[in-house]
DNA sequence: TGAACGATTTGT
DNA sequence: CAAATCGTTCAA
């Protein structure tokens, strides 16, 4: 894969608007073990202070979020239990906002993929989540902090993909009315989608 | 469908 | 120190 990634203009903007374009883009990882990446097929948006659903709502900054007050096109990694989620930055300085990228469709390095992800029933499971997609490409808590337009992590051009779709967001169900803001931005027909 | 898993951060 | 979390995997 040639290294192209997106200029780093193209993520500063709302994190709704990003959340939107960055679906059919390509998401690479590279590492000793070797490349993977795939197309997004599935995002969140986290719009900040005013959600609550968000690391940042009320402006909360704290070690762990302080990139989102960072330049836009630098990747905020999380953990939750077992499991690292990765987000791209969004907007201006000062405006906490990120985009939360939860699903790709596998293209580079599927047998690397499979190896890392072990066992799965097929390979629509191997990068259906964002825990999953994050274990399958290597993306850890290594990378926060890292800026998108730079090896070993980037993001490039993609595909075009038809119909995407806007719905709620998942996994947020104690954030009151945040909850059910359509802000999930996911490709209607394709397979690699977390929820279907 | 439900519980375990158990890293890290945040609030009491 | 206790609770919560933008999830995944197992067991039935």
């Amino acid at each position: 894969m040639e290294f192209a990634p997106l200029p780093l203009e193209f993520y500063a903007k709302p994190s709704l608007q990003l959340a939107e374009q960055l679906v059919g883009k390509l998401l690479v990882k590279e590492t000793e073990e070797g490349i993977a990446g795939g197309f997004i097929v599935e995002t969140e948006a986290y719009v900040g202070p005013e959600d609550r659903a968000a690391h940042s709502y009320n402006n909360r900054r704290t070690p762990r979020t302080e990139v989102m007050f960072g330049p836009a096109g630098y990747i905020y990694t999380y953990q939750m239990h077992t499991h690292c989620l990765v987000n791209v930055v969004a907007a201006h300085v000062g405006e906490p906002q990120a985009v939360l990228i939860r699903a790709v469709e596998p293209c580079i390095g599927i047998e690397l993929m499979r190896q890392r992800r072990g066992t799965v029933k097929g390979d629509r499971e191997l990068t259906s989540g964002p825990g999953k997609l994050c274990k399958a490409l290597g993306i850890t808590m290594k990378d926060y902090g890292h800026c998108v337009i730079e090896r070993p992590l980037w993001i490039g051009e993609g595909k075009k993909y038809e119909r995407i779709t806007a719905g709620p967001r998942i996994g947020i169900p104690n954030s009151g009315e945040a909850r059910d803001y359509p802000w999930r931005f996911y490709v209607e027909s394709s397979p690699y989608v977390s929820r279907r």
